[in-house]
DNA sequence: AAGAATGTTCGGGTCTCGTGAACGGGTAGT
DNA sequence: ACTACCCGTTCACGAGACCCGAACATTCTT
């Protein structure tokens, strides 16, 4: 679960390295015409349309009127990522339990090529944060929580990964700030987001390991910083956030001692 | 949006197909090590290797000590599929709404190379129908509703892909049998299905249509049948059923008509 | 109706993909 | 502790697929 055996992998095709900067890039450009592809990625046209041909015979591209779009097998594809591990099973019932709790939207969230990706997300109807997202680490609750939580050396390489953007004034793009602030939230057990990745919008979060001790992901609540203040941020959200980790990751314990 | 095109297609590459087929395979075994591939898919070790390097480089795949399993970047493409269409979007909101009103389960499904694709349902925490999942189109409500808007031809290319599987006692297995029911839904304007995919379980559904005629999906609902019966499966689940659809058909008119 | 732009098909040269065999690491069993 | 086995990884080479450019088909515009 873990972001392991990232760094030097052996053979490449590179045939199928193509087909995948291909999808991405429709993806990208949501949805694309052959030749809007051949101008982005200045490859053959007639090897273009190979691409996606084959991306479209298997689902994995749809075409509309010489456009092209994701497939829906690949919706498919991706929740039976989610839909076929118990563990993030577990994490979503959580989710759903906290964001009761606190009356505010929460989410649980992985590390997935360094930056955080939404698994589950309490969906209030309409909310930004739909799962399925990707954000940078340094600048949000979940993120910092989980970062706190790595080896030092695992957090350079993130941060040489994405570096440290600022999205806002309050954004810390400093790493030796960033260092200091992750002390802080290893001593106290959770991290803050003060407005850190949009502005008027503060979050709390806290990561969630392993029964091995390796991290799984994280819990965070968020919302509008009017509402996420006082005694919410400060005593009822951190509460429920490490009675809900600590019950998830009770329950991934059970789940492992009994199904391994 | 319909599944067009889906006959002859140009160019195909091997590579990338066989590529594919890994990805697939790991899927269906839920995960799966280099010696399984080796055996289920008879290709030498080496070129297994290189396949799976190459989709794990690109997060397609995650490698767990020597097991692959699908990886997260896949549940990020397949949420972008879904969350980047306004459609969709706007057919999950219905679809809400339609299972508030009638206090049962309902979802949303469209056609994917002949199968009926679940796209969003109202997930009463723990039903079986979670979104992403494949059915066949002869034994749900909802793929009779849809089938009986398609053209004959369409219908039997469906049959011929795909057959009509027996699931229980009440399945419809003739296809003349089916050709006759597909009338009584056309002239009914919906379609039920009576414990013909799942012992106990019953459903009605209805077709949902394009602005320019063509099929977009099927709004359903479903549930036990000893709750599905009576005033409920023929008065007030047809009647939400047709006011949801119309409305959904309205919302698209008039997203196309101010988008487009 | 003619032209322009876009999608599709086709053949050949080059580069890569697929293979079997050898290598290395880890585990189980004696 | 040692060995034997199994599995994942690497390597070199020949066969064959991929990429390209150009020609053809089709759709839309002027």
């Amino acid at each position: 679960m873990a972001d392991e055996g990232t760094r030097e992998i052996g053979r490449v095709l590179e045939t199928t390295e193509r087909s995948i900067t291909v999808l991405q890039a429709v993806k990208e450009m949501d949805g694309a015409t052959i030749s809007d592809l051949v101008q982005e990625l200045e490859i053959a046209k007639s090897t273009v349309h190979a691409h996606l041909s084959t991306l479209q015979k298997h689902g994995l591209l749809a075409k509309e009127n010489n456009r092209y779009h994701l497939g829906l097998r690949l919706f498919h594809l991706g929740q039976h990522v989610r839909g076929d591990n118990v563990k993030f099973e577990l994490a979503g019932e959580t989710v759903e339990d906290l964001a009761e709790m606190v009356n505010e939207n929460a989410d649980f969230t992985v590390v997935e090529n360094g930056r955080l990706l939404t698994i589950h997300n309490s969906t209030n109807p309409n909310d930004p944060f739909k799962s399925g997202g990707y954000f940078h680490m340094h600048s949000t609750a979940a993120g910092k929580a989980i970062l706190a939580a790595l080896p030092r050396e695992d957090v350079e390489l993130v941060i040489e990964r994405h570096g440290t953007p600022e999205f806002t004034e309050q954004t810390i793009t400093e790493t030796e700030e960033l260092y200091a602030t992750l002390e802080e939230v290893q001593k106290r057990g959770y991290a803050y987001n003060d407005q850190e990745a949009a502005d008027s919008l503060r979050g709390v979060g806290t990561v969630v390991n392993n029964p091995d001790g390796s991290v799984f992901g994280a819990l965070s609540v968020g919302g509008p910083a009017y509402r996420i203040q006082g005694d919410l941020l400060h005593e009822k959200i951190p509460t429920a956030l490490r009675d809900k980790a600590a019950e998830l990751e009770e329950k991934i314990e059970e789940y492992e001692r009994t199904n391994i």
